[in-house]
DNA sequence: CGTACAATCGGTCATAATCATTCATCTGAC
DNA sequence: GTCAGATGAATGATTATGACCGATTGTACG
């Protein structure tokens, strides 16, 4: 009866969802754009806005509408990732080079994972387990990817999962390969931490991986913290930037840890 | 049961199918385009259609029909969220007013119950167990409430953890009140789902609480979907919205379950 | 500092497409 | 023949859309 199907536009619903995917990507999109993108009125572009709006998916400004930061509006952790970046993507290239499709991989909490995690979305037949809320949704949409949260009480201030629940959860998962960030490391004292109730958390993490990989540029290293986490000997590899200082690349080499400079 | 076959050339159910292959291939169809490629009326192509999404293999949208499992951003949940968002925003407000401080509640996955996650953000000395992703981005930043995270595996359609990871997870905790969403409600048959890996974890969650609360608009009201869930009586408290069919609040009532008309 | 101008916003309204529901008809099975 | 399920047409309800208009906001200019 009817045979207007060529009618190019997308009706309704998931226009928004291509939208979104558009001021996600571009930042900032006007209204303008947005009727010319797709064909549509400007009372349209509005009403798709505010539809989205107010799922809280992004942030509608005058004359358009930005990302809403929300889900990865991180604290703490938003201002650290920016420190040291370049250093982070390096390390975080250098540890994704260690994964080899088909494996199950271990990812912790630090934005120096998770810029490692970025590099995995569109690996195909990994498995992630995870305790960092970051992580879970950076690979939360990947398809080619099985992804296992922990579970936990959240901790707020880094977006991560802490507990028993998590502990439980742990000693229901192995891993090839445990990928976790650390506050510093130091030869003589191991693997600290600023959190004593982490702690816990991290000892079970460090006890599901054949191989423990640690991360962490060189700010933290030859750095002693609150908490002792493991002594050196638990780690396999320490992937660091070239910014660490000599003695304690060699020290550490000296004691058995292969350390990977990116 | 057999089916006929008459005149046209696909008949019943083995048509369901090819228009699921056309669905999956193309990623989007019109209704127009499928009554023209069976040739068959509006009204049965509507049909398939809803029997192919009752059974969560497609995604109904305005126009047509898309993929019910698609890796790009996000899925099916934002289609859906903004059906009866209006209905399901009431049905949040009146969930919230069942809710005081110092109390634990769980909260499931689902459009509706994520309104409601909205509503809590600012209440203070509030314990919220969940198994739902967008749940928890919702409510990580909240200062004032205790978040406590189930884990397991990801199912990346309705982002919301499921499996033996989450069951053992909910075996931990306790809570005051269970407020869950469903994909049908019917006197007879209780609360049914769509997917069926999830039917234990929803069992489990049904478990921990004292009161368990369904929110379901008016469009799950006197529906029966592929998978039982619990039976009515597991449910203590309904919240619909007021298009709910009359006959159908009188029946739950009788049965001794609370309905809440927002 | 205030005014004028332009852009943008939020609302109403009419229109057309789409949807859900009802009812009558058809087909094949028993 | 009777029956159940499937189908198609018709109807009223719902939704998406675009145009319009007054209100609001931002900005340039005197």
């Amino acid at each position: 009866m009817r045979t207007n199907a060529q009618k190019t536009a997308f009706p309704g619903p998931d226009r928004q969802g291509l939208i979104l995917d558009l001021i996600n990507r571009r930042q900032r999109v006007s209204i303008a754009e947005i009727c010319e993108a797709f064909g549509i009125s400007e009372a349209t572009a509005r009403r798709d806005l505010e539809a989205l709006d107010q799922r809280g998916l992004i942030c509608k400004v005058r004359g358009g509408a930005i990302p809403a930061r929300r889900a990865p509006a991180e604290p703490p952790i938003l201002q650290r990732s920016n420190q040291h970046l370049e250093e982070k993507q390096r390390i975080a290239r250098a540890a994704a080079a260690l994964i080899q499709e088909g494996e199950t991989v271990f990812l912790g909490s630090g934005s120096t994972v998770l810029e490692l995690a970025r590099l995995l979305r569109s690996y195909n037949n990994l498995t992630v387990i995870t305790n960092s809320l970051p992580v879970i949704n950076e690979l939360a949409s990947s398809g080619g990817i099985t992804l296992v949260g922990l579970g936990g009480v959240l901790r707020s201030t880094e977006l991560s999962f802490i507990g028993h629940i998590t502990e439980q959860a742990l000693s229901e998962v192995r891993a090839d390969k445990v990928f976790i960030g650390i506050h510093a490391v130091d030869v003589g004292e191991g693997l600290t931490n600023a959190y004593l109730p982490e702690t816990l958390t991290d000892r079970a993490i460090l006890k599901i991986g054949r191989e423990i990989i640690v991360l962490a540029d060189h700010s933290k290293c030859g750095r002693v913290s609150t908490a002792r986490v493991a002594p050196i000997n638990a780690v396999h590899t320490l992937i660091t930037d070239t910014g660490a200082p000599q003695e304690f690349v060699e020290a550490l080499r000296q004691v058995g840890v292969r350390v990977i400079l990116a």
